[in-house]
RNA sequence: GGCGGGGUAGCUCAGUAGGUAGAGCGUCCGGCUGUUAACCGGAAGGUCAUGGGUUCGAAUCCCAUCCCCGCCGCCA
């Protein structure tokens, strides 16, 4: 795996002054004086300088160095030395360089906008501000596979070519499958539902797909989703474990990332203490008392979640929200009908919703009642429906918006880029 | 789906009483033995999104079309 380096950029410590090392990575930076060459090599660890100097260096050496454009790949030889003119107080002083893949006048040089660089997201990937993003997009996900792990539930996987509707049929991508109308899912929850049956704590990271003409700067149509569905829970279940998680994610984002945080110049904190728990009717009051217009039934909007959430520290639920405003499988609660028992996790600083989820609705006829209410046709859902003629227990589950998890820990205002290749509705490519 | 903004050099943009286009950065050439987004000198580089119209003359005014961006709705 070292192909003749010895060292990492990272391990190039003034500690190892005077001694000979081999590293390998690409041109980051480049000051040309003539008969001094000063090289910025970056690999997946960090960056150094490098000097090709007259009379330190052999010509061919130098003529190498020169040659070598921004962001071409190399492979050098040379003996560290302390100095303080070096960023970081230390650098290579060239004895040999190999320029493995030339590169020449690379498109990114500084000044691009979001559009340009989105043209060449495959070139921008290797800047350090989207290194940083998404190594942290990484451990975030790590950690939420941990977490699940420490927890007992199982990982499982659900299609993403699906017959059948989730929640209404406008925002399904429609696919040809072998002549039949097939979609691309929105979410695996449904399935989830049949999972627990067996595993009773299930979740899974996949992507999601959502065709709605959404420009925003929370919206992807194509996003990872992660999905836990738990038997015998109810909503005040479902919140203690959204609230372990987020914080477990975030307490092992800060530990093992603080390096790209700074680099990002986030402050963040994790979340300390209980995650605030308020109503669906306290946050419409809420959002009236600031101007707010809505009454109660709709729906709080955008304008409304933003204005509660700079009330708030930490991540908080907003629970219990009018019967119409949402899908038809959450269940109603029983000591008041006219709202569900679900909950939004919304996220402080007006980052907006990362998580949604609530009680599902277990009983048969019931459900088959909401389905029709809803307008959807019930023979379209015959195995889910199934699942509450054989068995069937009260449940909970929840969906979180990975992107928009990562972009509220790292702060960043688009959550395009808290995923590698970003797909909107204009852009498929690259 | 609704509202708003915008397409001028490789990039970021400036350019209205209409007179066949400018800056900074980058690129190329030259110089420089300690640079930190190096610096200095020189050069090249544009069917002003597309089509049509008004006009002696259109980047600029009018009409149409295409594309992009942001906000709202929808949601994670």
């Amino acid at each position: 795996m070292k192909f003749g380096k010895t060292h990492y950029i990272s391990e190039i410590t003034p500690e190892l002054q005077g001694r000979e090392v081999v590293v390998a990575g690409w041109v980051y930076r480049k000051r040309d004086l003539g008969s001094v060459q000063f090289l910025v090599l970056r690999d997946s660890t960090g960056i150094l300088q490098m000097v090709a100097k007259e009379g330190e260096c052999n010509e061919e050496t130098l003529q190498a160095a020169k040659r070598a454009g921004i962001e071409s790949s190399l492979r050098a030889k040379g003996i560290v030395r302390q100095d303080p003119r070096a960023p970081g107080g230390v650098e290579l002083v060239l004895k040999e360089l190999e320029v493995v893949g030339p590169s020449e006048d690379f498109p990114i040089k500084g000044k691009e906008g979001p559009e340009f660089l989105l043209d060449h997201r495959h070139l921008y990937l290797r800047s350090r501000r989207l290194q940083a993003i998404l190594k942290i997009r990484a451990e975030a996900i790590k950690a939420m596979h941990e977490w699940f792990y420490k927890n007992g539930f199982i990982e499982t996987e659900a299609p993403t070519i699906i017959e059948q509707v989730v929640e209404g049929g406008a925002t399904l991508f429609e696919l040809n499958y072998f002549g039949k109308k097939v979609y691309l899912t929105q979410s695996s929850q449904l399935y989830l539902e049949a999972f627990i049956t067996a595993f009773e704590k299930v979740y899974t990271i996949q992507p999601s797909f959502r065709a709605e003409k959404s420009r925003t700067w929370r919206h992807l149509t194509e996003f990872w989703h992660a999905e836990a569905e738990m038997a015998w829970a109810d909503l005040n279940d479902m919140m203690d474990v959204v609230e372990a998680l987020v914080k477990y994610v975030a307490e092992k984002v800060v530990e093992r990332r603080s390096e790209e945080l700074e680099y990002l110049k986030r402050r963040f904190e994790p979340p300390d203490g209980r995650f605030p728990r308020i109503s669906y009717d306290e946050a419409l009051e809420m959002a009236q008392r600031k101007g707010s217009k809505l009454s109660w039934g709709e729906d709080l909007d955008t304008p409304s979640e933003r204005m509660i959430s700079l009330e708030f520290e930490t991540p908080f639920f907003v629970h219990r929200y009018p019967r119409q405003s949402r899908a038809f499988y959450h269940m109603p609660d029983p000591k008041r009908p006219e709202v569900l028992l679900c909950a939004d996790l919304l996220a402080p600083e007006g980052k907006g919703e990362i998580v949604g989820g609530g009680q599902r609705i277990h009983d048969y006829n019931l459900l088959l009642e909401r389905i029709k209410e809803f307008g959807l046709d019930p023979s379209r859902y015959t195995w889910y429906l199934d699942l509450r003629k054989y068995g069937t227990v009260p449940h909970s589950g929840f969906g979180l918006g990975v992107e928009r998890t990562v972009a509220w820990i790292a702060g960043i205002r688009h959550i395009k880029d808290a995923i590698g290749f970003p797909r909107t509705p204009t852009r498929t490519i690259p």
